[in-house]
DNA sequence: GTCTAAATATGACGATCATCATGTAACTGT
DNA sequence: ACAGTTACATGATGATCGTCATATTTAGAC
């Protein structure tokens, strides 16, 4: 049955939706898009009305997400804290999809790659604007820097199965992080 | 046909280097058992003679690839520079199979996360070791920063399509790591 | 040298999945 | 109101893949 046309964009934000927290949970091999459909509260039959194929979903959803930041305007310690905590690593499907999916994005169309691209790139800056840092050029290879270990520690963090050691990895990084940007001087 | 025993052990050392290769290369879901069977110079149907299972599979080149770091006992700073370099980077089969399959750990089956584990104790302890940094805690810290940064940056400069951009990736964050961790005193 | 067990090849099966074909209902412009 | 269009549902199709059944060949023991 044919719906409202608002009804069929907030169908369209729906499916973005449930791909989104669906693809960063298990990955965009394991969803099917029958299950990202259910998900959205809808059957598989309309998907290509809204999209061209999985791979089309995929990249969209990858810019669909990645065009805003979760926490806007943090302090930049608040941030790294939440991001290296246990609750960001055991919750993936909310959590950053950087650090859920980059890995995934090589083995993807290239417009999913261009939407990685573009995130990656307003990312390193929303960092290089966060820290307070006189020098430039030693501000962005801070933003950089960091934002690679933390990528890397969630990453780390979520492969392994000891509690103890996937604790030590988040608490150690973001020590790590915290002495080499700030060092005194930055945070 | 039958073989010798040797050949069985050869074919089974041909299967999960083949397998290390692929997975490392494509991702686990990607690569099919028939492929590296292929790969191997055998066809599917022995498969299930070597292995259980394509999880049993998974599992047992993870711990065969994760046995013996790549570079045993280089420098630290030529290690670094080698990992983070274009060419690593552009080779994910022949390179660090952290940096290439760590994220899709997560969706394998326990044995898999035992073995990336340990893989991941024993780096660590590498690391440790490699750091000419007096204090111990010290050197740990830095051992896990600097390699969550070293992961993170190899997935991430893989992850998208602006070269310019990847290359600066790799080079700001392996500045960033001899800056934290060397910054004059260390390496 | 013969017999048996084992390693691999060939082929098949069932499940999953992306995609498409068609039906149906209701929004929208007239 | 009406007609046509359209968004979605139901169902089908073809391909891929993990796994298993069976056949074949030969290593290894006596």
């Amino acid at each position: 049955m044919k719906v409202s046309r608002e009804q069929m964009a907030e169908n369209r934000r729906r499916i973005l939706d449930a791909a989104s927290a669906l693809f960063r949970d298990r990955g965009f091999d394991a969803v099917s898009v029958a299950e990202v459909m259910k998900a959205a509260g809808l059957t598989h039959g309309g998907f290509y009305g809204h999209f061209g194929s999985k791979d089309d979903l995929v990249a969209q959803t990858l810019a669909h997400v990645l065009a805003v930041p979760p926490g806007g305007n943090t302090e930049i310690r608040a941030y790294l804290e939440a991001y290296l905590s246990p609750r960001h690593r055991d919750n993936p499907a909310a959590g950053c999809p950087t650090a859920g999916l980059a890995a995934a994005i090589r083995h993807q169309s290239p417009m999913a790659r261009e939407a990685m691209t573009e995130g990656l790139r307003s990312q390193i800056a929303r960092l290089e604007m966060a820290l307070p840092l006189a020098d430039p050029a030693g501000r962005r290879q801070a933003a950089i820097g960091s934002w690679a270990a933390m990528v890397g520690a969630v990453v780390l963090a979520r492969a392994i199965d000891d509690p103890a050691l996937s604790d030590e990895i988040l608490e150690q990084t973001r020590a790590w992080i915290e002495a080499g940007t700030v060092d005194g001087s930055a945070l």
